[in-house]
DNA sequence: CTGGACTCGGAACGGCAGATCCGGTTCCGT
DNA sequence: ACGGAACCGGATCTGCCGTTCCGAGTCCAG
């Protein structure tokens, strides 16, 4: 007989529910970003509207953890890349499949572009790995001679938002997207000398 | 006694209050995009809801009077620098000052980024036009050798999008400004050659 | 099987935004 | 100066959204 409902195992389906809600969630937050609304998930997800609310006390909070869930999976790719053979290509395909992973999630992208701007936002620790792991990516590729030496870490998160933002908003297929990229690396690369 | 409104000089007060709409609008969707509410502006113009409506059919309209006029201020300084000495420093001045001048302006930065993607917006032409002076500008830097021959039109309109999107989200410094568009235009370049 | 706690779906509530309406006011040709 | 057309402000209508509430239904320990 628990007396705190914290840690308590959700009844069965409780827990079919709520993945059917998060599933949803991903889906209409990817499309509409944060102007979703709780009646288009409700719908998608097949379930009333308190059920969302039975699992999620607030818009924001359901949101955080679609996107919380998002960014993890990032997060995996650029830890997974750290290991890779060569560090510029492990830098570079990174940067690639974040601007190809994130287009067409508006709620993502809006995430990453706000970032480090609130600090009271629920995402912003799993913010912070991103950015060190990015951070990581960067210093071995410059090691290697793969990108230079000046470039700092605000411009390479920076011009990763500003790709992602760009790629989702604009559409972009996968030709503009290849040649936008190949501008900004060969910017990152040092310069071939005489 | 005019049988159609139509070119009818505005009375002396509609034409001082459609001014005062006309910059509290400027403002306000500055700030929050289309995110912003008639009742705000009216506020900030010191004007009723009517007064509004009387000379903008719908929250859209006034929009797109906004920006037209916004977009209009870009072009001139585009048609201005392709009077200017150096093509490459024209080019890559208006790539920088499209970015500074864009920056807070969330209302313009969105109409900026759907631009050519929307057929119906009434701001289409006003955009193809800045497409055109952009294609210019960006044809001459070629022409003297300050632009890689081989990027093309889309992807310079893509990276200025780019880096107007992620400069205005993520309220760019001048410091990181500067880096950000170095490493961009360090990629348009001709690469040095042994 | 069965009782009761837990969960479900959707109606209901309060608030906000775009757009409209209307009685009172201001402008301007005569 | 004056009269009516044009304009003004804000109350009002309509519709959507986040959130709460409640009667009905579902699950599972004993």
């Amino acid at each position: 007989m628990p007396e705190s409902t914290v840690g308590r195992p959700l009844r069965a389906d409780a827990q079919r529910n709520r993945l059917k809600v998060l599933a949803a969630a991903e889906r209409v937050l990817a499309k509409d970003g944060s102007a979703a609304s709780m009646r288009e998930i409700a719908r998608q997800a097949g379930v009333g509207l308190a059920t969302i609310y039975r699992q999620f006390p607030t818009k924001e909070a359901l949101y955080e953890a679609v996107v919380v869930e998002r960014v993890r999976r990032l997060l995996d790719h650029a830890h997974a890349a750290a290991h890779a053979t060569d560090p510029g290509d492990a830098f570079f395909t990174f940067f690639t499949f974040a601007v190809t992973e994130t287009t067409g999630e508006k709620a993502l992208v809006d995430s990453l572009a706000v970032a480090g701007l609130d600090p009271k936002a629920g995402t912003a620790p799993m913010h912070r790995d991103l950015e060190k792991a990015t951070g990581v990516l960067l210093r071995r590729a410059q090691a290697a001679g793969a990108v230079r030496a000046e470039v700092g870490m605000a411009e390479v998160l920076a011009l990763i938002t500003a790709m992602c933002l760009a790629a989702d908003r604009q559409h972009w297929d996968e030709q503009l997207r290849t040649r936008s990229l190949t501008v900004v690396f060969d910017g990152l690369r040092p310069q071939l000398r005489p």
